[in-house]
RNA sequence: GCGGAAGUAGCUCAAUUGGUAGAGCGAUAGCCUUCCAAGCUAUAGGUUGCGGGUUCGAGACCCGUCUUCCGCUCCA
């Protein structure tokens, strides 16, 4: 990262915390690694980020429909996933190599090299033990297998070992009230999973036909070994993800269209095009046949914001399996039953937002002459600003006020409005600027003659005289979901 | 998880070899002000991340710990 896009996220960091977007988790404590809190702005900011989202995919597609799982689910859907197993791998380190190894595959190693020693007694005795090890989960045995064996790092030759850790992505919880008879539960690592379990009650109840969708967004939890870069990376996070069902057979030409309309969906949000690309997966993941994620040039380079994966089958083929249930589709077009294919998008809710901000914060230079002046920023999208417009009389005297609020009082039945009469009216425009409210509405003595205002644009800093009784109408053309909606 | 660096007011940073923690911006309450910040007056805000140690005395030195950043590693 070069110094100057170091500074400049740097700025946006600090930017977020200083006007109340984003705070470190319970601060006052130190805070937590890789957890962070949405201030009352951010709080907004995401909320209309997820409407945007929601409304573009449910509203806008009548084969969609959306749904809220419980973030608990049975511990059996994790197996089926592939998640218990898939995370459950005991590590080990090399103090001197500082590499870090499966405990068992360096085992299974030995094993082998016993073998081709012609040592075949030794192999099948530590073949046994490794496994029984394993079944029990019992982790000390495996380091003392390791040392019994005089097990060293391939690379630095020595035997230096950390303790074995079990490294598990998922965090767990008990349910139940009594220890003996409580169930371990996890905190899901995905929000796919609520959907697919769901899918012939949606499907059903909703009499979707496919190919058909099924939209979510929450909270998914992951116990990520190194969490960071702010927002980028957090334990706890949130999804928004479609699950598209189709015909077996034309899941890549949906892949096709859907990666075309999530892009087409990132820059109707305001982004610069040349920041945003595809990325393919070269190395596919076993559920997948197709994968691609849309990146973002973050100040630290291209990140995934978005991904999207042609997940076939697999998943309802494997609840199908554990559940004993089946989870197949008639489709009557062809007479037939089948497992229907997936496509996925999945987005970071939270590096999304961080997008936003990187997209929108801007130390503008405003010198003229000699006259050195400058201003903070945020240019979001009107229709994604926490606050859409702000009230505010040119003098604290003269009945400014109470006119003042009598229009905040109009405004605030449609939108996040705020009012402020402290301070000069240029530096209330600037405070306004700093935290991306589009429009600035400025009672004066001619509002109480004629009943108009000037309304005040952050982006050109131009002011225009218009009508009271007209303000709502050019609000809600400026600020309204309508206008971002109709550009997809 | 390993290695390196850092942590002082909301933000950006000061504080001679260890000797009473300050400034600018921001905020609050006023004054001034008829449309683009930094004008005037006053005020608030810090057990220097936390805990321990050395010392007559620690923001500074030592140990531990937490958090953040950078590199490596990891990322179904």
């Amino acid at each position: 990262m070069s110094k100057q896009t170091d500074d400049f996220f740097k700025q946006v960091v600090s930017h977020a915390k200083e006007y109340g977007f984003v705070f470190p988790s319970s601060e006052i404590y130190d805070g937590l690694s890789a957890v962070y809190d949405y201030g009352q702005l951010g709080a907004e900011l995401k909320n209309n980020l997820k409407q945007y989202w929601w409304k573009a995919m449910v509203q806008l597609h009548e084969n969609i429909v959306g749904i809220d799982a419980a973030i608990f689910m049975h511990p059996t859907t994790w197996k089926a996933s592939g998640h218990v197993d898939g995370f459950n791998d005991p590590m080990i380190d090399n103090k001197d190599s500082k590499k870090r190894y499966r405990a068992d595959q360096l085992i299974e190693d030995k094993i082998t090299r016993y073998e081709t020693d012609g040592k075949a007694d030794k192999a099948q005795q530590l073949q046994t033990d490794l496994d029984a090890a394993l079944n029990d989960d019992d982790l000390p045995r495996l380091k003392a297998i390791i040392e019994e064996h005089g097990i060293v790092c391939p690379v630095s030759g020595t035997k230096n070992w950390t303790e074995v850790r079990q490294f598990n992505l998922m965090f767990s919880t008990q349910m139940g009230a009594s220890a003996e008879d409580a169930e371990t539960v996890y905190l899901r690592p995905e929000t796919a999973q609520g959907i697919f379990v769901n899918f012939l009650n949606v499907q059903k109840s909703g009499r979707m036909k496919v190919p058909f969708g099924i939209a979510q967004i929450g909270k998914a939890f992951r116990n990520e070994v190194i969490a960071r870069q702010f927002i980028m990376r957090m334990r706890e996070f949130e999804q928004m993800e479609l699950q598209f069902f189709v015909r077996p057979g034309t899941e890549l030409e949906w892949y096709e269209k859907w990666k075309e309309i999530r892009l087409k969906w990132h820059l109707s949000i305001g982004g610069n095009p040349v920041k945003y690309r595809y990325h393919d997966h070269v190395k596919l993941a076993h559920y997948a046949n197709a994968a691609v994620d849309i990146e973002y040039e973050f100040p630290f380079g291209f990140k995934e914001v978005e991904g999207i994966h042609s997940r076939t089958d697999f998943d309802l083929k494997q609840h199908q399996k554990f559940s004993g249930k089946k989870l197949q589709y008639f489709d009557p077009e062809i007479n037939q039953n089948y497992v229907p294919y997936v496509i996925e998008t999945s987005i970071g809710l939270d590096r999304l937002f961080l997008t936003v901000l990187c997209n929108s914060f801007e130390e503008q230079d405003l010198s003229t002459g000699d006259k050195k002046d400058a201003r903070s920023v945020l240019r979001f999208h009107p229709t994604l600003a926490p606050v859409k417009a702000a009230v505010l009389p040119l003098t604290k005297k003269d009945g400014l006020p109470d006119k003042a609020r009598e229009i905040l009082g109009r405004l605030k039945m449609d939108y996040n409005v705020q009012y402020d009469e402290k301070d000069s009216i240029g530096k209330r425009y600037r405070r306004q600027d700093a935290i991306g409210t589009p429009f600035c509405i400025t009672v004066d003595y001619q509002s109480l003659e004629d009943n108009t205002v000037t309304l005040r644009h952050r982006d050109s800093m131009e002011q225009e005289r218009v009508a009271i009784s007209d303000l709502n109408r050019i609000v809600d053309d400026l600020v309204g979901w309508k206008n971002m909606l109709a550009a997809l």
